[in-house]
DNA sequence: GTCTATAACCGGATAGAC
DNA sequence: GTCTATCCGGTTATAGAC
């Protein structure tokens, strides 16, 4: 989702005016916060109308939405260098999990709004809408590249399905650093390093022939949240 | 937290006013969505005015609290007949879960709404929060009654977590539940079908020896998950 | 302590002229 | 594409009556 504007904007000068607006707004939530930032304030020092700073983004959250581009491409770039160099899957899986939240840190003040709006099933912000497809598909394929340069041997048919399902467990992390108050975000990492080591056993489990019937099962209820686009 | 008041209410014609005031929010909420339904016209149709109306109520959100203690004792009082006849763990689990979907279903219009402010980490009507302990130690504890009164055998040490576990499980089903858009709500009923399942595949599974590591380590992120209060 | 009435504030959002 | 003026509704303030 690159797109959150409201018209088109095609002149260079409109992509100007565009940009300055969202960086500007984006320097104030992180300086005072999403709420003590009017959309006035935002327009004023942004050197616009109000009226003009609602013409390039239909509400004051769709400013959001560029932040989480911002920080997916950040933690790409942040995981490059562990995907690049290891191998074992659970140190793989670990490692994508640290950069996510050092990657998202600095916006933890704000983390509340950026969930009451992901948690709006009328929202197109919120992650499992339509509209945030794309952004999803990035997120996800990044479990896809996690598993697949992995020397680890997973089932067939659950390999094919695992990045989505580390996606969703990545999904519920951030639903917990969010609500996470301790120093440095601690516990958030302590709850990461965990379930981690947990997923790994688990997945190391899955191949296990006693196992079959509960793969199946799980298999089955995956399928079953795909289809329903949540 | 039965208590949503400003001041204290202590008179007979107060807690009459104040019970005007919750029941015609409820109704026009249901009636004409939570979004629609102004304050300025929740006093009027009250007839009380505005003023008043914020006199007992600190905002519109807190208008919303009652909600989740009126919902939860309609969830209690359904699952009571099948807690006392069932003894089959799965079962007493599907039934508690379904009555839960059941009975919250003619909410879902404002779902939305009410879980924007329920994921606000800092809205004390947020499940996680300290204002929300005691509905939420009752809900645990249906979840308890729903383990304790069941033949299964369960490993003691995950005993005493199971209620709490149950209880995030659910509340992830309620997540699921408010994106789902499908008639009849047809998806959460099925994937409510499809994790109970899991569940008591998992939980049976937990007592072979083979599982004690994995066992073990689970244990030890619940206990970090409830030390940290989220 | 309970309640009314009225006015005002504030900030998100919109209309419509240029 | 940009502006100014305005709407709208949550919230607050005030002043006073039972």
């Amino acid at each position: 989702m690159t797109n959150t504007r409201s018209g088109k904007t095609s002149t260079r000068r409109g992509m100007q005016t565009r940009a300055v607006i969202l960086k500007t707004a984006l320097d104030m939530f992180l300086d005072r916060g999403y709420e003590e930032t009017t959309m006035r304030a935002i327009a004023e020092r942004a050197g616009v109308a109000l009226g003009n700073a609602y013409y390039y983004f239909r509400s004051k959250e769709h400013l959001i939405q560029a932040f989480y581009l911002y920080t997916h491409q950040e933690h790409l770039a942040a995981c490059a260098e562990i995907l690049e160099k290891e191998r074992d899957l659970k140190a793989r899986l670990l490692g994508v999990m640290r950069k996510k939240i050092e990657t998202i840190e600095p916006y933890h003040r704000f983390a509340g709004v950026l969930f009451r709006t992901a948690a709006d099933p009328k929202s197109p912000l919120n992650p499992f809408s339509e509209e945030s497809e794309p952004t999803r598909q990035e997120s996800i394929a990044l479990f896809a590249q996690a598993v697949e340069g992995s020397n680890a041997r997973v089932p067939r048919d659950l390999k094919g399905e695992l990045p989505y399902l580390l996606w969703l467990y990545h999904m519920g992390i951030i639903l917990f650093w969010i609500h996470d108050s301790s120093p440095g975000r601690a516990r958030t990492r302590r709850v990461v390093d965990r379930t981690v080591d947990i997923l790994a056993r688990v997945i190391g489990l899955a191949s296990n022939p006693m196992m079959l019937p509960l793969r199946k099962a799980t298999l089955r209820l995956v399928a079953e949240l795909r289809e329903s686009g949540a």
